[in-house]
RNA sequence: GGCCCGUUCGUCUAGGGGUUAGGACGUUAGAUUUUCAUUCUAGAAACAGGGGUUCGAUUCCCCUACGGGCUACCA
């Protein structure tokens, strides 16, 4: 690491949902950034018109908040490099561009995206590069004059990058160490569209150098284009303030192969945004791991451990103990399948783990959205408590507690009714007989009550326990049956007892 | 096709010249829980293949295979 601040940025392009590979490399990013007390920014790359989504911007800092990833500088918080919308900073590019052409380093391009269809169709390989330069409409192979004219004439035109013949450009990828290219494979990308935007290539090197980043995170994918960007920053004379580069490796597909891409989700019915998303054009919604009932600790730690461990196979991280123990030498090379069965586990684990109070407010949208009201909330406290470790997903809490805020609607007939008697009825009316004398339901008194009363009837205590049990909960589930009914209180156990008798004896 | 990156149980991974190749998820069996879940115990399960280097390779090197990424006036 060099002795320069820490200064990193994710910079996602706002066309729709923030996806899981997104997410992680904003962690990381993230991560990194707060355990050398640097700055984490973020940058929207907005400079594609055409694939612009409303609202996707506001989606991003929505989803980044939620995981508690909070930029020290964006778009609504900005800091002494404003702005930090590309599409904002347009004037900035062109003088670098022009500047790359006076110097040699660039050229105006004149073709039209039919003419270089045709040229990808008909020539196998064809690359807009020092093989076919020359034979193609631009400042390199068309007269000066020519130029000049098409130029005075506002002819659409692009500015491309001129790749330099028979060089070999490497760096060393902090994850990935020495990786090499040959200029003669990469071809003469597009720097300025004839829209006048830049494209990413000319952006993020422009961006990084002037928002000062230090290190520079992205997806493996952008691998085959980084000799482009050590070029440009070479070219434009940046070469000594050029961030360090971290490749990080893929999120793949769960099943089969292949990077992880939006529609997965809907194809093996798992979430792959934070988020919920509203696509307003096709007017449906994808649920992401927040509307299915991830707690974003939970989601946070899963996706750290998706390509880094800390090496001592602790698997429960916070995001403090992320941040001290992130290191980047521990990132993986390979790239590692989206597993949402883990994802589930790690949730579970983090509803055992929090407090109750951190769970209340979210199992009480829930549970008020299922049209359940809830009058006391430490009586809600007390029911979380009670069945949190039985629940995976936060939705799991409206069947696993439901019961506590309103009777059975139904019965698990098949589990009493074949083995229900006349002695069982007698049992439980003695039962209410028992408790209308208590004062209140103290669960381990009613225990002992129960246990002896059985044994005076000659039953065996597990034979009308499972009937107490559908009686106040509907099913065979739930935590010890007397805790239940403590918790209900004597006038809606009784009650419950009443109404289930109707039901068994009919 | 070309270029680049990668390859340890089904999955996420630890390890690294001499190990009974470790952990986690999932899975199987059992214990506890007079329900279910939790919890606990035990089990099955991996170094892609071939050449080197070496006394010795899963580990280092090369090749092959396989997987992935890129190959737009998208990011």
């Amino acid at each position: 690491m060099s002795d320069k601040k820490v200064r990193v940025r994710f910079a996602p392009s706002p066309t729709g949902g923030l996806h899981l590979g997104g997410v992680r490399t904003a962690l990381f990013n993230y991560l990194f950034a707060k355990k050398y007390g640097g700055d984490f920014i973020l940058r929207i790359e907005d400079t594609d018109q055409n694939r612009y989504v409303e609202g996707a911007e506001a989606y991003i800092m929505d989803c980044l908040n939620w995981c508690g990833i909070i930029p020290d500088e964006s778009p609504v918080t900005p800091g002494k490099y404003a702005p930090y919308r590309q599409s904002e900073r347009k004037s900035i590019y062109r003088e670098y561009a022009e500047r790359l052409v006076m110097q040699g380093h660039a050229y105006y391009a004149f073709d039209t995206a039919e003419e270089l269809d045709k040229n990808r169709k008909e020539i196998p390989n064809f690359q807009y590069g020092q093989v076919y330069r020359d034979g193609l409409r631009n400042s390199l192979s068309l007269p000066q004059h020519e130029v000049d004219q098409l130029l005075a004439n506002n002819t659409p035109h692009v500015i491309r990058i001129k790749i330099p013949a028979d060089e070999t450009v490497s760096f060393t990828d902090m994850i990935r160490g020495r990786v090499s290219f040959e200029t003669n494979q990469v071809d003469d990308k597009v720097l300025l569209k004839a829209d006048g935007m830049p494209t990413y290539h000319l952006a993020v090197v422009v961006d990084d150098y002037l928002m000062k980043i230090s290190h520079a995170f992205r997806g493996e994918e952008w691998l085959p284009s980084a000799p482009v960007h050590l070029l440009l920053w070479n070219y434009l004379g940046w070469k000594a303030d050029m961030p360090q580069w971290a490749h990080l490796p893929l999120i793949l597909k769960p099943d089969g192969h292949g990077k992880l891409s939006k529609r997965d989700g809907a194809r093996l019915g798992i979430p792959v945004y934070a988020l919920d998303w509203e696509d307003e054009q096709s007017g449906t919604t994808t649920q992401g791991f927040r509307g299915m009932g991830f707690l974003p600790e939970a989601f946070v730690n899963f996706l750290a451990t998706l390509g880094w461990n800390d090496g001592s196979g602790q698997e429960i991280f916070t995001m403090d103990e992320l941040i001290s123990k992130f290191s980047i030498e521990r990132i993986s090379k390979a790239g590692a399948k989206f597993d949402f069965e883990k994802a589930r586990w790690y949730n579970a684990e983090w509803i055992k783990k929090v407090k109750g109070e951190r769970l209340k407010a979210a199992v009480k949208k829930i549970l008020e959205d299922k049209g359940i009201t809830i009058k006391n909330d430490t009586y809600l406290l007390t029911v979380i408590e009670l069945v949190k470790d039985r629940c995976t997903l936060l939705s799991d809490f409206y069947p696993q507690a439901c019961y506590f805020f309103e009777s059975p609607k139904e019965y698990d007939l098949n589990a009493v009714k074949p083995k229900w008697t006349e002695e069982k009825t007698a049992f439980f009316n003695k039962v209410i007989e028992l408790q209308k004398t208590v004062e209140q339901i103290e669960a381990v008194e009613l225990e002992n009550t129960f246990k002896a009363l059985a044994e005076e009837k000659g039953l065996k205590a597990g034979d009308v326990m499972l009937p107490f049990r559908i009686m106040l909960v509907g099913g065979k589930f739930g935590p010890h049956v007397f805790d239940i009914a403590a918790l209900l209180g004597k006038e809606e156990t009784i009650g419950r007892i009443n109404k289930a008798l109707v039901v068994f004896n009919n």
